[in-house]
DNA sequence: CGGTATCCATTCTGATACTG
DNA sequence: CAGTATCAGAATGGATACCG
């Protein structure tokens, strides 16, 4: 009882947390999930997904590269090309993921509902 | 086919990003998953959520509560009592969010070998 | 016990400019 | 096209002290 607490606390959750935290960034999710379908060009990326910068993109792409979630391969041609492409560990993750993804979608309306609900109380 | 595209990253996305970012502060998820047994007090979470502050503790659990995904309920006893639970919001959250975890910690090996290898490569 | 207030270090994010 | 370099501002994390 108190063991499969502390296994999960003390053992597992700082290793889950430090996964976590590198999905939990502005932009990795969005890349991750977009990539289920196919490889991307880096402009590619940057024009779908609206709003990052090309500096964020960049970085963000090492990490998950570097996480092996992603793969990064260069075409010698002129002008270079890049392409960027889940890992099968990429696309392992990107299912539950895309789960989280689904409920995020489902649920926005009533965490915005509870958020101005708060939001009122706190102001009185 | 491109209207899919559009519509998950010009008008889900954002809002789907938002969602995501809020759990993927250090603490939030592993508050989720903790409390989807049964409530707990204030320090009680705080002794089995090792290595977190008291004011991160405050600070997050006021984020989960204002996303209605925890509820805080104070018992007028002395010593003054309170305690948090997750709402069915919160509970409903908690099974993509688990899932999620059950990724992380069974390929925890794989990224920690993928990040081996690339900064090995890189510091050549 | 369960907080709040203050302050500081670190990290994250992004704009801009430049390069092979 | 696909980056790197630099720098500033914002957000985040945490230590410490104090309060009802």
């Amino acid at each position: 009882m108190t063991a499969k607490i502390d296994d999960l606390f003390h053992e597992e959750c700082p290793k889950v947390s430090r996964v976590l935290s590198r999905l939990g960034d502005k932009w990795s999710v969005l890349i991750v999930v977009l990539l289920r379908d196919r490889a991307y060009r880096f402009n590619e990326i940057k024009r779908t997904v609206s709003g990052i910068s090309q500096q964020m993109l960049t970085r963000t792409l090492r990490n998950l590269e570097r996480d092996g979630l992603v793969s990064r391969k260069t075409y010698p041609t002129s002008p270079p090309q890049v392409e960027y492409s889940l890992t099968d560990l990429g696309h392992s993750l990107s299912e539950p993921v895309l789960a989280l993804g689904e409920w995020a979608k489902t649920h926005l309306g009533e965490i915005d509902a509870a958020q101005t609900r708060f939001d009122r109380r706190a102001e009185k």
